[in-house]
DNA sequence: CTGGATCCGAAATGATACTG
DNA sequence: CAGTATCATTTCGGATCCAG
């Protein structure tokens, strides 16, 4: 039942495009993004290689916190999806280079979008969080 | 594999686990916006509380392949960080209806702009992804 | 230097039964 | 109707070893 619609218009600001295709057999793109960048480290890498290309290393030591295992799953995954693109020089020694696609620069503006408003209302976020976690000892 | 478990005592699972066990390391608001929307539902419950409030079944028949538990867990979480409101009404049978926070509804605007993206991009993703994926005879 | 392979624990998710 | 409790499965993430 796609007529869910009862001639409410949404009064926002912004338009949703339909993201709900409310089919079982498809799941929109939203959530297979969602589901893509959503993870421990592929926005810092998204970050970072939006600042210029780096190196394998460079990501490695410029995250620092992540593990070799996880950066190379995280570039696979975001190469695999064409975000970015891995060349290979045959030097002595080797070294890989990673840098965004067109495709993955153009990822950049939502995501700064998305990044301006946890930066703005994280201090609510985490004020919510932190009254909802504490019984209520006061009132 | 087998329960070689090892005398772990079973968990709370429906108790959300401590944000924070303890001085963790302090990461960016913006990984800790993805954490929280990047699972497998939760974007989906906000598409819907955008257009207007729902009761629990309302949401749990609109989405359809969401279980109940992970649809409470989806509620709570948001609830918790301020972005949903649940208000619960003593009729007969019990009904409760869940909305959007105003600043739930400010993450609408970001979010509308990812959800933009995404459905641009998406058959782009695809082919990249299919491309990648298929032991094809590139270059 | 890059990154694949393997093992392990933790967390997320799903299915189901039960309750006020 | 709106959850909660429990269990099983899958996925995620980290540590380590090993290879080109």
């Amino acid at each position: 039942m796609s007529a869910t619609n009862t001639g409410v218009p949404a009064p926002l600001d912004t338009t949703l495009p339909s993201p709900v295709p409310s089919e079982e057999h498809e799941h929109c793109p939203v959530t297979d993004i969602l589901r893509r960048i959503g993870d421990k480290w592929t926005v810092l890498v998204i970050v970072l290689l939006g600042q210029r290309p780096h190196r394998f290393n460079e990501l490695h030591q410029g995250i620092e916190a992540i593990s070799q295992r996880m950066l190379t799953r995280t570039l696979r995954g975001l190469q695999e999806d064409g975000l970015v693109h891995r060349e290979v020089f045959a030097t002595v020694p080797p070294s890989v280079e990673y840098s965004l696609t067109p495709l993955g620069n153009t990822l950049l503006t939502p995501l700064s979008a998305l990044a301006t408003w946890a930066i703005e209302n994280q201090p609510a976020i985490a004020a919510s969080r932190h009254a909802n976690s504490l019984p209520g000892q006061n009132s």
